[in-house]
DNA sequence: ATGGCATGACAATCATGA
């Protein structure tokens, strides 16, 4: 059967939820990871979320980060063996929310974004990531159908950047940021998006100033990466960049992976 | 030149994002 999986940064699901639901109802992914959600549990939007045959688990906070796993209810199984924080490191901050549907593992990730390099939340970043590929070496090693997908804050290569030469050096492309994100490849993760050819300039954010989407100047810094065993099974990676487009968009585009399992 | 937008908390600006 064919399963689509897609990631999506967002950025307050109180404000998206009327342009998530539009795109669930045309898309009709089977799960999606949404990221920033900037909501508490409590005002978690389930029950238009379950008039729209999807299910979903969930960790927020106040004001800041937030992730959830979506799920059509239909057609994929029940999560089991849910995660909301990752093990290993102490962290108040909302970024991880794991679950296994069937023989599938799904990990959604909301990755620092380091602010600026050499501070303190750039070094909370680099430390954030080495335990999450610490505690992915172990969930592979149980789980060989696993998906990691988020928002990495991290653009892997110059042509997922609109301007390397001006990004040098500059947080979200520095050298550790992207040997960071190696190290995660290094597992025997696949970026599902370059295992197909893409169109020049593709990128899953743009800053909501300076008409960067007009002009398309943005990064690409949201990611499906898959095991060896799940990219086999990969037939397509997209950027959908039709959200971005609307009034009131998120900044991030979202990205969909298409799966024959 | 460190802005520009956007969101949320909170009540005029401020923290944060990328």
């Amino acid at each position: 059967m064919q399963l689509k999986l897609a990631t999506w940064n967002v950025n307050s699901l109180k404000v998206r939820l009327p342009h998530l639901l539009d795109w669930l109802s045309t898309h009709r992914v089977d799960i999606v990871c949404l990221q920033e959600t900037k909501l508490v549990d409590e005002n978690f939007p389930l029950g238009p979320l379950d008039e729209a045959g999807y299910s979903a688990t969930y960790v927020g906070q106040k004001t800041y980060n937030g992730v959830a796993l979506l799920t059509r209810s239909d057609s994929v199984a029940p999560a089991r063996e849910i995660v909301t924080a990752l093990p290993g490191f102490d962290d108040q901050q909302k970024r991880l929310v794991a679950a296994t549907f069937g023989d599938l593992r799904v990990v959604c990730a909301y990755f620092p974004n380091g602010q600026a390099v050499g501070s303190e939340k750039y070094d909370y970043k680099l430390r954030w990531i080495a335990a999450l590929t610490t505690w992915l070496r172990a969930e592979l090693s149980r789980h060989p159908r696993l998906a990691l997908a988020g928002d990495f804050n991290i653009a892997p290569e110059d042509r997922d950047v609109h301007d390397p030469k001006a990004w040098a050096g500059q947080v979200l492309f520095s050298e550790p940021e992207k040997q960071a994100f190696r190290d995660l490849l290094a597992l025997g993760l696949v970026d599902s998006f370059r295992q197909f050819e893409q169109p020049e300039r593709s990128y899953t954010w743009w800053d909501y100033r300076m008409q960067a989407f007009r002009r398309k100047m943005g990064l690409r810094i949201d990611h499906i990466l898959l095991s060896a065993e799940l990219a086999k099974k990969c037939t397509a990676c997209d950027i959908d960049v039709e959200p971005r487009r609307r009034e009131q968009p998120s900044d991030h585009a979202p990205v969909i992976a298409t799966l024959s399992v």
